[in-house]
DNA sequence: ATAATACTGAAGTTCAGGCTTTAGTATTCC
DNA sequence: GGAATACTAAAGCCTGAACTTCAGTATTAT
């Protein structure tokens, strides 16, 4: 049955890192990778709740795990962030066209023009 | 007493856009300007609540907000974007030069450059 | 002045999501 | 083999947050 077919949605990503724990893990996964137990370690929190995490992280596309004997290891997945990255640029290019329409507007109506 | 003196964490914008309604609201208002009313319309849920949204926007610097009359318009405000631009950009710095020094160690023990 | 509009505050309801605990499974060590 | 380690799945608890409704204020229109 091959649930889940489709890659991470925007949605996904946003609501991973609307969460202060997993932008935490973000940021340590950010500098190195670690297993699972590492990553827990410094959290006042029990390893099951953090993996808790990772698997919304992993759903998202901002982590990639991978699992070897019994330890899994963690690290940055970079298509996540480019979602978000993506999302905030083309809003970000809406918004300044608006302006840059609006600049226009006022340098033609500006001066003796016309 | 003046509270929230000091302007918005990464913590409030990234759980305001962990938000689907809000990330609309920031989509159309990335279009143009709008009033309360006219920004709640196309949404399926009580002015009330729109409004509750854009508060939440407005505390994590998303959105900007001017009552003129008994309209409250609302607008983009570009430090909330630029916040979370700024902590996805320093995330990538820290892997990238993650993968650089990885590159470098490869680099050095590869071949006969130097 | 009265009515209509455009919000705004407050209180209550509901539910998703973050956490815990417990009981597993798979792997490595001795 | 048995004991320790490293997770993982499942169940339940509990809080915060999203939404509602309703009542209230300020502004504009007639």
């Amino acid at each position: 049955m091959q649930a889940r077919a489709t890659g991470p949605t925007i949605d996904d990503v946003f609501h991973a890192l609307g969460d202060p724990t997993r932008r935490a893990i973000v940021e340590r996964l950010s500098q190195r990778p670690e297993s699972m137990s590492d990553l827990a370690a410094p959290f006042d929190m029990s390893l099951a709740a953090v993996g808790q995490h990772v698997q919304v992280l992993e759903r998202s596309g901002l982590v990639r795990t991978e699992k070897i004997g019994r330890t899994r290891t963690c690290e940055i997945n970079p298509l996540g962030m480019a979602l978000a990255r993506q999302w905030l640029e083309a809003r970000r290019r809406l918004w300044e066209t608006r302006f840059d329409r609006l600049a226009d507007f006022l340098g033609e109506n500006e001066d003796g023009a016309d």
